[in-house]
DNA sequence: TTGTAGGCGTTATCAG
DNA sequence: CTGATAACGCCTACAA
């Protein structure tokens, strides 16, 4: 077993110092020729790599990324991520990925662990239970130790930090004219009843384009459920409302709500269109193709980690930082759900 | 900006030694207890934590584990990562992960760039342009440096290390056996062509179970298809085949076979039944739900993980190490495309 | 052209 | 009980 080699190792070997070894290797132009040839080879020869660790602690600067989401076996989240992993491997970063879980504890531990020293910047999205708490003292403390935090999607007004989210309730609001536009007039909203940001901002987007097709709100039409897998209470809602358009919050409700529908003798689109928010393969293989908001989460990803990498390098002047909002545009992907 | 305090500056605060104050921190006995006091008030004020990087440099522990895989956004993968970070997380291992894109060169880069001190071990599963190219000299390099490395799902025999995999033959020979004893003589198996060692084992499964069946195989009954998502030969291939069962690799060819043989006028389970690979949200959502082997993703993580921590931490005897394979046991979960 | 010394933050050993 | 010193691996200003 061929150890990993050191600049120490090769200096011995050769009778030469470290810092001779260390500035051959760079190339400089302090050490003659032959030396450096003679260096270079060895160093060849046993595949000297210098080590991350040692060099990180050098530099104070780690090139890891810390990834904070709630969820991973999601659609959404695992395309933001694919996003900032792309992205923050062509600039030379690694990522480190915790996943919270949508507890306030383990993202608040996972932070701290990641804080001292681990990685140069956070990317995240809130935990459920923490949008909920509203309690964001971890996101202060690591800001004020100067790490840069970009948040993405499930964001909060309350930590000064670069950001990037969807245009939620702009799509929404789309998304919901469409479905008025093709002559839908009962159009029910399906969403979370945690207060996540995202879902909020649709609603606004929602109620927003009733009102502009002089459909008045009815509380009646909006089901609010506990979370994303607990569809149980999908059957009923469909079976004690005539309704003829939906909206849902995400792609598993707006599935199996067309499968209750067909189910209870209803076809899609003609008596119901249905449009679902994240552009997953759900959406895609689903019968009839179900109509889609896509959440492009690479390019909220790329951005996410363009934004952190930026303010990792660019040494900011301290006070008069300048914060910016990415807004990634939905766009609505068209399929059988929908009428024309 | 309170920029993060160091022992150092404890030591300069309190005027006592740095060793002291390292010491007093560990609740050390050869320090006086007013000295611990006053040192461990005074660093609890202003929220020390010792740094992770220069702990690493003098342990040679980062504490951190490697992952490699070709994809994120697949299920199986995605599954299998939430296990590892689960697992490695309890035991306080963070997760560096690199998706390799199925890229032979994506996958030896990030190796390299980890295998530098950043990681303390290596869990992967091989790109399928490295199991086509079989070199696998990249994992060689690691494993002759002495990182641990435990490789699952897509393996190969060429090196020696830990290994977790499914039992894929196992589980397709029960699959088919299960559409034979339903009275299914025409069954057709739907794979990729990539040799990937999985759909190996799982046609040899397939075959056996033919066997056993006493039906001959039939190669016209075989799909082979490039990749996952290239799915326009399904419906040729079962417009020109009178099929009355169908095993897939994977869950989006069994959901696009599905809806493809309901569009052409069969029913499911009756006239043709189902069943996939991979317990994804693809199964539990369509139309009929499909009848599928689960993975169990989650328990390979956890013990791909649990196996690489053993590895790390237990300071085996260099050449008479011992080396296991772990065989998960993937399970058939029965829904709505078989019949009973 | 080469080498020495000091430092990044921590810990362990040993001396006082 | 406390502190000085060396070490982990690397880099760099400065000395020779």
């Amino acid at each position: 077993m061929r150890r990993k080699i050191t600049l120490k190792h090769i200096a011995r070997e050769l009778e030469v110092s470290i810092s001779t070894v260390s500035k051959a290797l760079k190339n400089s132009n302090e050490i003659s020729r032959d030396t450096k040839d003679k260096i270079q080879a060895f160093a060849k020869l046993y595949n000297y790599k210098p080590n991350n660790i040692a060099i990180s602690l050098k530099n104070k600067r780690t090139k890891n990324i810390g990834v904070v989401i709630p969820d991973i076996v999601h659609h959404f989240f695992t395309t933001v991520f694919r996003g900032i992993e792309k992205y923050a491997n062509k600039r030379g970063y690694n990522v480190i990925v915790c996943v919270s879980d949508e507890s306030f504890d383990r993202e608040v531990i996972n932070m701290e662990m990641l804080a001292n020293g681990s990685i140069d910047g956070f990317i995240m999205a809130l935990a459920g239970e923490t949008q909920l708490k509203k309690d964001y003292n971890h996101l202060k403390e690591v800001t004020e130790q100067g790490i840069p935090l970009v948040l993405f999607d499930r964001v909060t007004d309350e930590i000064r930090c670069d950001k990037v989210v969807l245009n939620d309730a702009e799509i929404a609001f789309e998304a919901t004219m469409s479905l008025i536009n093709s002559g839908r007039q009962r159009i029910a909203l399906i969403t979370t009843d945690n207060f996540f940001s995202v879902s909020n901002s649709r609603e606004v987007g929602y109620r927003k384009a009733l009102k502009k097709g002089n459909i008045e709100f009815n509380e009646q039409l909006v089901l609010r459920l506990p979370y994303d897998e607990d569809i149980d209470g999908i059957e009923p809602f469909l079976k004690s409302n005539k309704i003829d358009g939906l909206l849902s919050v995400n792609e598993i409700f707006a599935i199996h709500c067309m499968s209750v529908a067909q189910r209870l003798g209803y076809t899609i689109p003609n008596d119901i269109s249905v449009i679902g928010f994240t552009d997953g393969i759900l959406s895609k293989y689903s019968t009839p193709k179900l109509t889609t908001i896509a959440q492009h989460g690479d390019k909220m990803g790329e951005m996410a980690a363009k934004l952190l990498i930026e303010k990792i390098e660019n040494d900011f002047d301290e006070e008069n930082e300048v914060f910016t909002t990415e807004i990634i545009k939905a766009t609505l992907v068209k399929r059988e759900s929908t009428i024309n």
